[in-house]
DNA sequence: AATCCTGGAGTTTTT
DNA sequence: CTCCAGGATT
């Protein structure tokens, strides 16, 4: 147990009841969880098949997954669940599914499937058009995450519109029970509803999670958080990590409050702060300490390191935009020389995905080879939604929404009159789409011609099935992706044959995943139409892609939204854009969320280890024209002895700063 | 059924 | 400006 600190080794060590542990950015809050774990494991003979901890992504959950392998000897860590919470969900409904009526081979609906869903509700029968769609999506995914059923939204509606909503709500989750299907947030919702209303089930659970851990525990929401509770119940066995300060997905239903609400729920709560930062210089984090003290707190909280002083913070104020991402990469390259740095040490980090491009063709131009993350996902490429379609539709034949999207990929001649028929006919009959198919009545609906194209196509997903059922599920699908001529139906579709190419290999490396997916669980009692049902349903989670660390190793400049560089470090952090309207976002300063933009701005500084330079530009072209910006709030809230400011006239900064919150803002007036 | 055109919007998005 | 979705057009 060397290596920890005294902080540390109290969270570890402290195990007799609940305990949160107030983790600052860079505290080794990591390194806590899998201690610990390995200290429940190895000291206090707690089985490891009895142990859960709890991340958000897949990526924290390998990682964590690793660490706690390579501090455990042998097999002892083995049956231990380390997972993310949508997938700790899905487990529970995969075994207890008779109890809740579902039928094997459910669906997951992602985002994309759910809004689709939603687009044909509202067209159907309301008069919600559908510019509303991202409103409506959100509020039922708000009541999704706050347990509010579509019964109690009608009742607690406070107007026509919101009336309307908890109808669609209604609706929308009678289509997922007839589709057999679950959202995301269902993977959460309904565990919790199950082991409220079935006390042997949740007594069961109770005895195979015998201590449970959650990191991000900022992060939650109010259905995870009650998981959470149901599966510890009255013991206490119970260690949360969080961050209050680092919570910037409010906006996503996560209730930083819960951090607070731990303590009245558990009285006898062990709290424990880790302060000491292994990350980045003091300037740092003395910058990052004094920005966050505009924001109230419940817990206090002040990191400190013994990483020396280091660097000034630069603040940097460029003309305009295409100035500021020309002096971003002309500091990268001047620096690197100077430093003998690499590229990779160097982030630029930025608050919406469209300032990715800007730098991206200065990066270009000056032949810096840089890497951006985020944006659109493997899983978002429309070859892979159509090939997980056809899978999800094998699984699950009540999958309308699959149905839908593949019925015509490619191309098979059935037109939307044919369809419109067949879905009045399925509606009457109270059947899928898939399922009327082989109706007799259906005859009479459509014509013979359609109708043969119809009945060719379901025959042959039914053999398809069968195959998979029979021999082996991979070689079926690999046929199946044949018959359909896939490959054929890419290169017709893409704009070049280069395209093609990449798309075909994406759904090749999906299969791949798919396969080596069925080969680890092998061993499993599971028969294979289980196996795969389970491989497909994890797919959508993203859990079983060994997603290509690849060029982890490549020395390139990582480009990237704040949020997306939460929990990840820098050498030199750059985090351009600090203007009114863009850092705070326009929307959050409507909304009054100024305190998470706060915090997402703490986030950003708290990336860099060793050098932090902001940009701004004075001028910006936006929606066509230019304007000219004011500097972030969040730049006055700096302490002025710890930065230096460049581009803001003559004077010296420092000599102004008596003037308060607008120091940075009069001294531009001067200077224009 | 495929392509063109027009208008409206323009955050963040671990699953 | 630039990107989409959806409607209109062929």
């Amino acid at each position: 147990m060397t290596q920890l600190n005294a902080r540390q080794k109290e969270a570890v060590l402290y195990i007799d009841g609940p305990c949160l542990v107030l983790a600052g950015a860079g505290s080794g809050k990591t390194s806590v969880i899998t201690r610990k774990i390995a200290y429940l494991i190895q000291t206090c003979d707690v089985p490891a098949r009895h142990i859960a901890a709890l991340t958000f992504t897949n990526k924290a959950a390998r990682e964590m997954k690793e660490r706690v392998s390579n501090l455990v000897r042998g097999s002892a860590a083995k049956g231990l669940t380390v997972s993310t919470f949508h997938n700790l969900g899905l487990n529970i409904i995969r075994r207890e599914y008779r109890s809740l009526g579902f039928k094997p081979g459910f669906s997951i609906f992602d985002a994309e499937d759910a809004r689709s869903l939603l687009k044909e509700l509202m067209l159907k029968d309301s008069d919600l058009d559908s510019d509303h769609l991202n409103l409506v999506q959100n509020k039922i995914s708000n009541w999704k995450n706050d347990l509010i059923t579509p019964k109690r939204a009608l009742e607690s509606a406070q107007s026509p519109g919101e009336q309307t909503i908890a109808l669609i709500y209604q609706q929308y989750n009678q289509a997922l029970r007839a589709y057999n299907a679950v959202d995301f947030d269902d993977l959460i919702l309904i565990p919790v509803d199950l082991f409220q209303q079935h006390n042997d089930i949740l007594i069961r659970w109770q005895k195979k999670i015998r201590y449970l851990l959650v990191d991000e525990y900022q992060d939650t929401n109010s259905s995870q958080y009650l998981l959470v509770q149901l599966l510890v119940g009255n013991r206490g066995s119970l260690t949360v990590v969080g961050d209050d300060d680092q919570s910037i997905y409010a906006w996503r239903g996560a209730r930083p409050e819960n951090m607070v609400q731990l303590k009245v729920d558990y009285p006898q709560l062990r709290v424990i702060k880790l302060e000491q930062n292994y990350r980045s210089t003091s300037r740092i984090l003395r910058v990052a300490n004094h920005l966050i003290a505009n924001n109230p707190h419940e817990f206090d909280k002040a990191l400190w390191s013994e990483m020396g002083l280091g660097d000034h913070i630069r603040v940097l104020r460029c003309a305009h935009e295409d100035a500021e991402a020309e002096r971003v990469a002309t500091e990268i390259l001047t620096q690197r020389l100077r430093k003998q740095n690499k590229f990779r040490d160097y982030a630029i980090l930025y608050r919406g995905n469209h300032q990715a491009r800007l730098l991206e063709m200065k990066l270009q131009h000056h032949q810096i080879p840089y890497k951006i993350s985020g944006g659109s996902s493997f899983f978002a490429k429309t070859e892979i939604k159509d090939v997980m379609a056809y899978l999800r539709l094998l699984v699950n034949p009540d999958d309308d929404n699959a149905f839908l999207r593949i019925i015509n990929t490619p191309r098979r001649h059935i037109g939307t009159s044919t369809l419109e028929a067949l879905g009045s006919y399925a509606s009457q009959r109270q059947i899928s789409l898939f399922a009327a198919l082989d109706e007799v009545g259906l005859q009479s609906h459509i014509p013979e011609k359609n109708l043969e194209r119809l009945v060719r196509f379901s025959h042959w997903m039914r053999q398809v099935a069968k195959n998979c059922a029979s021999s082996d599920p991979i070689i079926s699908v690999r046929e199946m992706i044949d018959d359909i001529d896939y490959v054929g139906w890419m290169h017709q579709n893409s704009p070049s044959s280069k395209a093609a190419e990449k798309r075909i290999e994406n759904v090749f490396y999906l299969v791949e995943s798919l396969q080596k997916s069925l080969d680890k669980t092998e061993d499993d009692d599971e028969d294979d139409e289980k196996r795969i049902q389970d491989a497909i349903a994890k797919l959508v989670l993203r859990d079983l892609l060994e997603r290509q660390e690849e060029e982890d190793e490549s020395d390139q400049v990582q480009l990237m939204t704040l949020h997306a560089s939460k929990g990840l470090e820098f050498p030199h952090v750059f985090m351009v854009g600090m203007e009114e309207d863009l850092l705070p976002h326009r929307n959050s300063i409507d909304e009054n969320n100024i305190e998470e933009e706060r915090r997402l701005t703490y986030v950003g500084i708290t990336r860099a280890k060793k050098t932090l330079t902001m940009t701004l530009a004075g001028k910006r072209k936006q929606f066509g024209e230019h304007s000219a910006t004011t500097p972030s709030r969040f730049l006055d809230e700096l302490p002025k002895e710890d930065v230096e400011y460049e581009g803001f006239g003559e004077h010296n900064v420092e000599k102004n700063t008596a003037q308060g919150a607008e120091t940075l803002n009069s001294l531009l007036n001067l200077f224009d």
